[in-house]
DNA sequence: GCGACTTTGTTCCTGCGTTCACAAGCGGCT
DNA sequence: AGCCGCTTGTGAACGCAGGAACAAAGTCGC
């Protein structure tokens, strides 16, 4: 395990989260945390904690633990968020428009290159310093600045479209907001927030839970 | 296999995702489907999809398919969505306000049954026909209509005490997209949506095209 | 300088989830 | 009525992820 090799993806999601922990108690003038410590801020197992560490090889200290500043420019070299990473969002709704307003793309290492809608009464619109553009200015920003990731926030109907688009630009990774499921070339990768899948797999939970009670009565 | 026992998780959260899909297709007319079809719409694997239906009971008819109607209220029974369960939303903000009015809660099975901030200034705002109530209102809500689900999109910093007072009027689970991990006794269930973790775990993989291409070049 | 204590990094093992492959079942055609 | 072809449901194999337990390694106190 020499250098950062063959992450498994379910580390990769908890490095995010080890990531956040750890730079809210640089903030707060940690130097350096326990594995225990930080496994209980991030909510994992102290020994699964380790192990994701291990992959970015030994940073830590026997008897002392991790320095937070190094552990977090490690996750964050990693993670490829070292530098901010441009992002262009497409669909400025009222879900876009709270994304767009969002200060958390800054300070967790991204950065809004720019925001798209193919609605003409939207174009020109002024968000926190960014102006609305047009779907035409697409292409010349993602190759301008280098954009590899697009959020699409469109309604579902638009998504496939504004993907193809997104691809076409030179968009390798796409996080997508519309119920909808994406058909991309096998380079580009796609994650999907969808709220209503997330309230149904809790609904689900609750269904058991009032089942057990039941049979209890 | 008789009914619906013991569902894997990761099932679970494609069953969300059919039954999307069979909603699409049955407003499309459409009355019967292969597992080869519907697992192509669902961008999944159809061993995988036929392997999720069969914890349902078996449902499907040789030769045939699935009849896509009876198939969906299979799913929305299982998944406890066939009447449409209440949720309360706090934290009225930019990502709040989109949320509040999102069509995507009634249509997927969910009823907004209340929405709270603790800002005296948004109290009393009213947002496609429902009024923000302050934070005292919650327990009455909560009782009143038995809601089991809160929506929590407050500041990072106020997650905790939000959460807490969900706990204590009753909500058996959560839906949280503050940056924050949330501590909840064992009966809660708690689900995350942390933007910022999606976006990292898709630079990540930008950095590894990267670094494939540097070793070819 | 040495011993005891603390904490890491890793190994082993167990369990879950995914995939392949195929037998069983059903409709339709002759 | 019987056969053929299509599709489901499932059994078995495989690979990945999680958890416990421990040896190595470094620090702190004396
Ligand atoms: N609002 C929410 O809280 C919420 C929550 C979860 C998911 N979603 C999903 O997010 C998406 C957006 O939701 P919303 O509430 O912001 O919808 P919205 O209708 O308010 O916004 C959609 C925006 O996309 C733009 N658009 C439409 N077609 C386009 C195209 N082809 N190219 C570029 N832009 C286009 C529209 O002009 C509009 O500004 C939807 O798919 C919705 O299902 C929304
Ligand atoms: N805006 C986004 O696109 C976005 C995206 C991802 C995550 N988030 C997260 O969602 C949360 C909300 O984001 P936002 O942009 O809407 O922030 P915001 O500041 O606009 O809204 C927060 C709201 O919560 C209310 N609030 C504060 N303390 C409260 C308390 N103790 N009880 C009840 N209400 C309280 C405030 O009055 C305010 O209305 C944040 O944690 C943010 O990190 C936002």
């Amino acid at each position: 395990m020499s250098e950062g090799r063959a992450v498994p993806e379910a580390t990769v999601a908890r490095l995010a989260v080890y990531l956040r922990v750890l730079s809210t108690m640089c903030d707060g003038g940690v130097l350096t945390v326990s594995s225990e410590a930080l496994a209980n801020a991030a909510g994992v197992n102290s020994a699964k904690l380790r192990k994701d560490l291990s992959y970015l090889g030994s940073i830590g200290t026997r008897g002392v633990g991790y320095l937070v500043e190094v552990l977090r420019e490690r996750i964050s070299t990693c993670l490829g968020v070292s530098e901010h990473r441009a992002v262009v969002l497409v669909g400025i709704g009222n879900l876009g428009h709270a994304l767009a307003g969002y200060g958390g793309f800054r300070s967790r290492g991204f950065r809004i290159a720019g925001l798209f809608d193919a609605d003409p009464n939207r174009v020109g619109e002024d968000i926190c310093g960014l102006r609305v553009r047009g779907m035409a200015d697409m292409q010349a920003v993602v190759t301008r600045e280098s954009v590899s990731i697009g959020v699409i926030a469109t309604p579902a109907e638009a998504a496939q479209e504004v993907c193809d688009r997104l691809v076409a630009a030179g968009v390798t990774s796409i996080l997508n907001f519309a119920p909808a499921v994406l058909v991309v070339p096998d380079n580009v990768d796609v994650r999907k927030v969808d709220l209503a899948v997330e309230l149904q797999i809790l609904s689900f939970h609750e269904q058991r839970k009032a089942a057990g009670l039941t049979v209890v009565l």
